[in-house]
DNA sequence: CGGCTTGCCGAAACCGGTTTCGGAGCGCCA
DNA sequence: TGGCGCTCCGAAACCGGTTTCGGCAAGCCG
């Protein structure tokens, strides 16, 4: 077996490519990397001798120079109540197939809940990353001020107070609560409940936006008895529907801006013998799978994480080779499921 | 905002502590590392030195010399029914938690089902990692081919059919397997049927074998038509149960190898007019979060996903610092969460 | 007191790339 | 024909570390 240490033939080195093609490593070099002042023909013996050798530069030979690890790095906060969670996998597949596009690479961390920012500083002392994807975004986020400072570049999955040198990429939360409130309005409903998710997050400023502006548009009253924030699991959910649910005039719609929250209404209709989907309707939001298995299934708007991964990387990377910020902007629309969750049996007035 | 470059300050390097320190760059980099020819009067004034000037030794400059890039490789392989899905922020915590307590850093990247040797491969060839953890074994697996060949450290999170060159960290799912078993003997069940996870993974026929092991220990017949298997997903578990159910004689207990599929008894048996945790009883394996939501919960053997992952990487490590192979395979208890599916209301004989 | 270890550290090579600098060769124009 | 500018590439410096090599000085022994 050997020690675990050679891996049997040494690797091909830029060296081994000049000598194959007749010309010095540094002329491979550029030509490989595409500098102007190659002969075309300098540069196609470059690239077939690179080629038939199967040579790959090393990355850490490279970042030495440049500068530039051409790595992303993901700092994964370990909070309790992380609603992430179910959807990690697929944004991870996201993140990291946008990176390997471009032949990056993907630098994950986790910190303890408050303490992200040491790992984020050691990440960035020991250039492990060339840039940061920031998930689950504050409203005013210490990282966004670690990362400005620091002068390192990073994008926002969701949006900032201060959007001053922030690049980011979201999904349209407020519309999707906006449309909630307009489809149950059309269904008939006139009293439409609103639990919003985690306090301090964007998006939840968001999405509350929105559900207050849909009232707006369908000419119903905001009535601030009918919300309630903080629910960020199943037991909140519950808990904030039972006390929906016991007003003198209660909700006949709910609208969840997280879905595991959203699940927590079942449990609170049960006790009180309504069934969700005839009773009640309810909408959530995130395309929790768990949902699908709700009885009836939640209706909800998905969020495809794993494209917003990719783009994520592919915009991140832009912003590392100094794009224009401006054009490193977007939000892209939620997907309405509609299912059963959503139906509702109006009571005869 | 100038552009998104140069950090500010330049990099403090290990010329400055050597000036720093009235010593020669060689001499401060023999002391930091702990070499022995270097007398404890040099050696403290080196580390004072790095300690005051906040010296960050960069990753890819040491890896370019010593060949090692102190980064742990992980490659997440986006099948359909991956179970470990749930699990992988927990898992990812403690690996990365593990690394970090090293000074190592975790390279996430994933792959198309099953053409993961690529990615693997690029790796490799660009030393982004010095070591692979490998999640979901099988028992003959590919990964463990191509690693072994190439000569890069690897651990297995699970075992394999050929030892040879293989640490490993697994999860004693035999014992868990048999004890249900054991258990639902005791309560009296005499016909108990096992529903198997995924074909091919190791762990399928480790806890096959449990459960085997557990009937004869019972004094109980193997009955091949109480045995299932391929069931991944809650979907594929319920036709399991449903096919189980319908038998002459009908099993009144199930141990199913993946909490994700035993919920799909729920499905089978309310179809079938029948109370889990009263008719018949069910114990799971994994514990998944949404077996608790069940109604009522699933019984299920707990793992620590997150100390499996701290464990993967601080073995890996030290695998690839060359520790003797025989130290590195562990095999740790999953832990036993007695819960209402299984109980039995032992019917009268 | 001379020779031989031994401990300790400086000088310089080295790792595998990138980038600067300068010059050779060529075409063009006066 | 000479001068000038351009294109293209070789030589060498450089990045920030690690490692080899050799030598100085002190200690030990005979």
């Amino acid at each position: 077996m050997g020690g675990a240490t050679t891996s049997g033939a040494t690797r091909v080195t830029i060296m081994d490519v000049a000598r194959a093609a007749g010309v010095t490593k540094g002329t491979v070099s550029r030509a490989l990397n595409g500098h102007a002042e190659i002969a075309e023909a300098t540069r196609l013996k470059a690239q077939r001798a690179a080629e038939r050798l199967g040579y790959r530069p090393l990355g850490s030979a490279q970042a030495i120079r440049t500068g530039r690890s051409r790595a992303l790095g993901l700092v994964i906060e370990m909070g309790e109540h992380d609603a992430h969670r179910p959807f990690l996998a697929e944004f991870l597949a996201g993140l990291s197939e946008g990176a390997a596009r471009e032949g990056w690479t993907l630098t994950v961390a986790t910190a303890p809940d408050g303490a992200a920012i040491a790992t984020y500083r050691r990440l960035v002392d020991e250039r492990k990353a060339d840039g940061f994807v920031l998930p689950r975004t504050r409203s005013s986020d210490p990282r966004v001020r670690f990362l400005r400072e620091a002068g390192v570049p990073f994008i926002l999955f969701g949006r900032h107070g201060d959007p001053d040198g922030c690049a980011w990429h979201d999904i349209d939360g407020w519309t999707a609560m906006r449309d909630s409130v307009l489809r149950l309005h059309r269904d008939g409903h006139r009293r439409i409940a609103f639990v919003g998710g985690s306090h301090g997050m964007t998006f939840s400023h968001i999405r509350r936006d929105g559900y207050r502006d849909g009232l707006m548009e369908a000419g119903l009253r905001f009535d601030p008895a009918l919300v309630r924030r903080g629910a960020f699991d199943r037991a909140r959910g519950a808990e904030a529907a039972a006390a929906l649910l016991d007003l003198p005039d209660p909700p006949t719609a709910f609208i969840y801006a997280l879905d595991a929250a959203a699940l927590g209404l079942w449990t609170a209709a049960k006790a009180r013998g309504l069934r969700v989907g005839h009773d009640v309707a309810v909408i959530g939001y995130d395309g929790a799978p768990e949902g699908a298995h709700a009885e009836p299934p939640l209706a909800t708007w998905a969020v495809d994480y794993k494209a917003s991964g990719l783009r994520l990387a592919a915009m991140l990377i832009r912003r590392v080779r100094g794009d224009d910020i401006g054009a490193l902007r977007e939000i892209v629309p939620a997907t309405y499921l509609d299912r059963g969750s959503a139906h509702w049996a109006k009571p005869r007035e």
